[in-house]
DNA sequence: AATGAATGAGGATTCATTCAT
DNA sequence: TATGAATGAATCCTCATTCAT
């Protein structure tokens, strides 16, 4: 296994641990089993613990804006390319509950020590890609005239958080979230 | 001071130490200092670090909904109820910061020791509240037609996370998500 | 027991440690247990382990110090009062050879993390002592003409660090090392 | 490369990173990039750390020491060649200050685990050089009648210690020291 | 009832040493 | 022979909790 093979391997462990028991409980020894390796290990691919954390962080946002990115390419119709985010924003969510974990963690922290700013870079950039649709849609009559910028933060965080926090059916399901939303912004007659 | 109000200090400086720095960061020495009491009297009143986090996500919670539907039944207007909701909210969230750090870190964490029941069902007390308020709304034909459970959910994380995760103007302010958000299901009549 | 006496009970046995198995080596919890308290509680007293080795080395130069001056007011002679200096010497390095140990460890120890300037103050504060006894010495005829910086140098450091270092009797005693300095600076007719 | 050659690489390498940090901060993997070679060919030419440290002690010490006999051979007087010693001994302290710091470090250590023999044997069998010349010196009654172990000592200590203590002009320099302690055991007509 | 001194379990991190290549 | 990736023992320090006063 290579270099960046194994730093992923670990990131993906901790990811797992992390979201299995927060940040400050989770121990380096269980990441490192966890990723198959010895507790040395891990410190020869991270400086720290708070590093793996701001890697992994770091690792999977950038991993949701390019995907998204390169799926969107594919598309013309706002409404359409709404419908992918948020379509992928669920499958994502599904695969990578823990990251979602540790993003909104470390979004919502207060704690001294996480450094919010690489989250909070992309979530602002990943709010910028919505909102950049809806202003498009709102040229092409697609969208109702609206603040693009509260409807995108809406669009995301209804989306992210209802599936960090959904425990029963009192929450609605993803996809009854985003075609609602959807809908919210779509001028009548489309 | 009576044992009541006693609980009651300790929690509110709970809550601005736990916001302050994380749950697991915070030390119960700091809490009982900033309480004006000795760290042993702390556990007189509670048992341990975790039923303060738990009591004072329950006390917040309470309150909310108690202050809430004490204001609501002033009003007739679905509209003039959700704009009061929401400005509440905004005040809420600025006198008291720390609770909803707590309330939503517990939400979403994945601590096995922390008890998300309490704050999930205060949250799941707090939605059916505006879904209520949506649904007559809807019938009274203030509100468009659709999924209250969606708008409450969308309407609640937009203005409670937007302003934990706020650190710049990026993110609109609170009063411009609540009048966008109102705006976005009322009929355009009104 | 008080405040200060728990500082030194704790100073006294980590000097034993310290001595025992030199700074890096030597357990804090040993140190707490030869002192007959709880591992934390030495973290009561002091900051860290090398804040202990640092105020045990300021408090036994102080002492000795002190100890020095108290006891040469009474004395007039310079010879008497050098011989009193290398008396007093031995007896306090044969009840403190935990602390002669640190303090030379400390002055030749390279390690970047030791505070060197403490034990170094002290010792040239320690010479300083000397040398006046041997101006004062000259100027009265009773010691030859010499370097005093060199010479209270050769007293302090062969009287000292041949006790460190004596295994057998291939290096003399203090007593006979000391006596052999004093008539070595002594003008014969004395 | 030789294996002894290679031995005496890391040997000097270890030297320097050994007084550099001590020998419990050293890390061997900085010995061995010191050494230009691998860590694992370091544990191919020593057993272990401790090993490294030993074998440096006992070369630098029979250097000394030969060094020290081959330039006594060409000396008759014994003035001259206490002269000689002293000087040698200057520029062997400029040269390798760091086996120095290591002879002495191991002389006064309390480390259970260092071998203090190697280092004690070799200081006795310095001393007794410099005793044979001052033995020699006074049967020619080029110095004056003195205990010869004590001064022995005395020019060793002072020479070698204040060497590695000095961190300031608060401590004479190694030529002043020299000729002082010469000054003081010769003959006042020599 | 109130205190805070004392405790020790628990976990991040370092680094000598091993061993597969 | 030479290497350096991998390991885990070892230890400092923190802090929730207890309990004697």
């Amino acid at each position: 296994m290579k270099e960046e093979e194994k730093r992923l391997k670990i990131i993906k462990s901790a990811a797992k641990i992390f979201s299995l028991h927060g940040y400050e409980k989770a121990k380096v020894e269980d990441i490192a089993s966890d990723a198959g390796v010895g507790k040395g290990t891990v410190y020869l691919y991270f400086k720290s613990k708070r590093e793996i954390f701001e890697t992994g962080i770091e690792y999977f946002a950038k991993r949701r804006v390019r995907k998204l990115k390169k799926l969107l390419q594919k598309y013309q119709d706002p409404r359409k390319k709404l419908n992918i985010i948020l379509n992928l924003s669920i499958r994502f969510a599904q695969k990578n509950k823990e990251m979602f974990f540790m993003n909104y963690a470390s979004l919502i922290s207060t704690d001294d020590h996480i450094d919010r700013k690489i989250a909070y870079e992309f979530f602002i950039g990943y709010l910028s890609i919505i909102e950049e649709i809806i202003i498009e849609g709102m040229e092409k009559r697609v969208f109702k005239k609206c603040d693009e910028k509260v409807v995108a933060l809406a669009i995301v965080l209804t989306q992210d958080i209802s599936n960090l926090v959904r425990k029963s059916d009192n929450i609605p399901k993803d996809t009854r979230i985003s075609k609602e939303l959807i809908k919210l912004i779509s001028n009548k007659n489309e």
